[in-house]
DNA sequence: GTTTAATCGATAATTTTGTATCGAGATGAA
DNA sequence: TTCATCTCGATACAAAATTATCGATTAAAC
């Protein structure tokens, strides 16, 4: 039972597969071929292929892919059609973002209440949503079966609060904190690292640059 | 000179080791071995060795390595010591706790204004930078040598934004909608696949539920 | 109805990334 | 001063992912 042998690239890429495919629906575009998506993508038209594959969405030759059937097993392999209750902790800036973006109910995710430790936080509604104190936390989870819980908390406390949360049941964290999660296996921890990124942008960026100040000046060779 | 020869993967855990050390630093340790960095941030010790090479730190056999020295071979590295001007578009929620974001200046980037087609948004100030027009960006710009765009604006319009950045010289994009933009190769760009992300964690929750109900349940073979 | 052209999907090769092994060097204790 | 031990770093190996190849299939054109 190796239901979880799907290479993690893929599972990414899948996203981005989906939200292309919502917006030529949505320009009333029936059919599409794999070789088409990876054009405008930028992946190997083989590689969507197999992509597409995983979710068990099946091609015509000469035609290619309904659009609406490829959206649907997107939908069912990522489970973007059962939503699954989460708690935000931490609503600064960031939390409170993501508060915002309404799209996450779609990608399977509802965030149903808001958590702060600064008690001028505590007791306002943001996006519909009420920031509750921390205290509550735990009784709340374990009532309503958490699976999610999201993480926008400064690094320092990150670890802690994780910790909290994983002793409530939540199976998932959302952790958006500059730091690794030392918690039990069978917790699911998935990071955004903006740093990584922009460790990637500032060194591609650097190396761009230099690249252009060497071909201004000959090399000395 | 293949400068670019760094795998990402090394590009993406060298921010991971970086927050790490200053941590370890602010505690007052001094040296760090490979080893003790893998087993603490789940990375195999030989991988910490091979990532911590290309940035040209060397480390002490018995004694291990310098954290002070770590931190800078990394900045270095990653020129984060030298500060590149970025213009932020889309001042929404999330591009205000973008720009609450203190730490971004210590990884090389500084948001020196923001920009939003919403004339209600435009002369506010957000953590002291202003929100000015969007016709003011391709000026400013340009005379500024904005080097770094940070997109974050709806999906729609952040391909139409994103040329408009490139046309004004803009080397890099980080790019926050979920899209795939199409630029020129030479521009440089980063996403944050916020969906991607939430793609992960989706499925591996679906999987790791389906583990569990299968442990509960017997098999039936 | 037959031919043509385009697409799919499986298999194989290449590349990249990650893991393991092993010798060299340095520290501190005997 | 010598020896044991720990850590580094280079090399070799394994796994994963990406890219390429090729036959099978099917709709559309003639």
């Amino acid at each position: 039972m190796r239901a979880e042998s799907v290479p993690e690239p893929t599972l990414r890429r899948l996203p981005s597969y989906y939200h292309y495919l919502v917006r030529l629906r949505e320009k009333g575009q029936e059919m599409i071929s794999a070789a088409q998506i990876g054009e405008d993508l930028g992946v190997h038209h083989t590689q969507v292929r197999k992509d597409l594959a995983v979710t068990g969405s099946q091609g015509k030759p000469k035609v290619g892919h309904r659009v609406e059937d490829l959206i649907v097993s997107i939908e069912n392999f990522l489970n973007w059609n059962n939503v699954t209750d989460a708690f935000l902790v931490g609503a600064g800036h960031l939390g409170t973002a993501l508060l915002g973006y309404a799209g996450f109910e779609r990608a399977g995710v509802k965030i149903v209440a808001a958590f702060d430790a600064n008690t001028k936080m505590v007791g306002k509604k943001i996006q519909g949503v009420s920031v509750l104190p921390m205290e509550k936390f735990p009784d709340l989870a374990r009532r309503m079966h958490i699976g999610i819980g999201i993480l926008t908390v400064p690094a320092e406390v990150a670890q802690e609060v994780a910790e909290m949360m994983a002793g409530c049941g939540v199976q998932a964290i959302w952790n958006f904190a500059p730091i690794v999660l030392d918690l039990p296996d069978k917790v699911i921890v998935e990071n955004v690292a903006l740093y990584s990124s922009l460790g990637v942008l500032s060194r591609k960026l650097a190396v761009h640059r230099k690249a252009l100040l060497a071909t201004a000046t000959p090399p000395t060779t």
